[in-house]
DNA sequence: ATAATTATAGTCAGTACTGACTAATTAGAA
DNA sequence: TTCTAATTAGTCAGTACTGACTATAATTAT
C-alpha cells in the first residue's frame, strides 16, 4: 500500500519532499497506517528509478540538497492501477495473542488473568480517545470527506468493540474454569 | 512471536527438523500464524547461534544431511520469557481498506460498492467454513485444550463478525449518499 | 516395471523495512 | 546574544522475510 500511499498524497497535496510526505503520511492517514521515515525514502527511491515520480534536486548554498517529488503521467496511471487493485479486500486477521493462548498452559492462571484484565482497561481508554479523536476529527473536516471519514472510523471502533467483547467474554470462562478447578481439587 | 512458536512446539512436541516444525505451524497454528519455511530455517540458524537449541546434523548414506532440533536449557528458559512478554498484549489493528476508501474520491462510486459487496459475500463464506471449522476441530481435540482452542476461535469469529458488520453498514451509506447524489444533480 | 507426481528437506539471492546515526535550520530561553 | 532544544532532511548498515530454486525419497498411476 506506501506506494499507492504516496503517490494519492503527491496527487492531492502536490510536489513534496520525503520528510513532508513523512509528515502527511502522520496527519493524513495515522489512523490506518505506521510508515518510518527511511521506509518512505526507500519507496521514493524505487519509485523514481521506476519512472512513478519525477526528483527535482535543488541545492541552495551551503545547505544540504533537498529533493522535491512529483508525481509523473505513468505515476498517476500506476496509482489508479493500485487504488483499483486495492479494491481486492482480502481480511484475515492475526493476533499474537492467540499464540499466548496456544501456549498457555506453561503459564501461571493468575498472570493470564491479569494481563487480560489489562487488556481491558487499554481497550475501554483506547476507545474513549478514539471516539473523541473521531468526534473532533469529524468536526473539521470538509463535507466531502465527511462520509469516508466516518466509514473509516467506525471501521475501528467496531473491531476494538468486538476486542473488547472478546477479552470480556474470555475473562469470565478462564475465571469459571480456575474456581471449577479449585472445586475438583477439594 | 516465530521464536516462541518453535520453541513452544519443540518443547510440546520434542525434537524436530526444520521442515516437520513448519508442518506443525501449520497443523497446529494455522488459525493465528502464517510463516513461511525459509523464514523457519532463517530463525532455527539464529536460535542456534544464540544456543536457545541444540542441532544433531545425521548423514545417513547418500541422503542430504537432515538437521533436528532440540531446546536447551537456555532455550526453556527464553521461551518462559517470551511467553510472559507476550502477555504485553497492544492490540492495534491495520486495515488497508481504510486507505482504499481515504483515496476513494478517485474511484468509481460503482466499483466501490460491487467490492463492499464482493468483501461481504466472501466474509459469509469464511464465517460458514469458520464455524465448521471451529466445531469439527473442538470435537477432535483433548479436553484440556478445550476452553483455550475455543477462547481463540471466538476471537477469530468476533472480528469477522465486526468485518461483516462493518462493511453491510458501510455499504448501505455508501448507497444513500449514492441515491441522495443522484437526487440532487435533478 | 517405470513414468509422473507429491512429499520431504533444504538453500540462496533479493526485497522490504527500520533503528541509529548525521547534520543543518529554526525557535525559544537565559 | 548565545546557548539549548526541537524541527527539518536525509543516509546507512543491519534485520527479517520470502519467492524461486535444487535435490532426493516415496507414492501413485499406467
Amino acid at each position: 500500500m506506501i506506494p499507492l500511499y504516496i503517490l494519492g498524497l503527491l496527487l492531492r497535496f502536490g510536489p513534496q519532499h520525503g520528510y513532508q510526505i513523512k509528515k502527511l503520511i502522520e496527519e493524513q492517514l495515522e489512523d490506518f497506517t505506521q510508515i518510518k521515515l527511511p521506509t518512505v525514502y526507500y519507496h521514493l527511491e524505487k519509485m523514481e528509478a521506476a519512472g512513478l515520480i519525477l526528483a527535482n534536486r535543488d541545492k541552495q548554498g551551503a545547505r544540504p540538497e533537498k529533493t522535491v517529488y512529483q508525481v509523473s503521467n505513468t505515476g498517476e496511471d500506476k496509482f489508479k492501477e493500485l487504488l483499483h487493485q486495492s479494491l481486492q479486500i482480502n481480511y484475515r486477521p492475526i493476533f499474537d495473542i492467540d499464540g499466548t493462548f496456544y501456549f498457555s498452559d506453561s503459564l501461571d492462571h493468575s498472570d493470564l488473568l491479569d494481563s487480560l484484565n489489562q487488556h481491558i482497561v487499554n481497550l475501554e481508554k483506547t476507545l474513549d480517545v478514539l471516539i473523541i479523536h473521531c468526534n473532533e476529527t469529524l468536526a473539521h473536516i470538509p463535507e466531502d470527506y465527511k462520509t469516508t471519514a466516518n466509514i473509516i472510523f467506525k471501521h475501528h471502533i467496531l473491531h476494538y468493540q468486538a476486542e473488547l467483547s472478546w477479552a470480556e467474554e474470555s475473562l469470565n470462562t478462564l475465571k469459571e474454569v480456575n474456581t471449577h478447578d479449585k472445586n475438583e481439587s477439594n
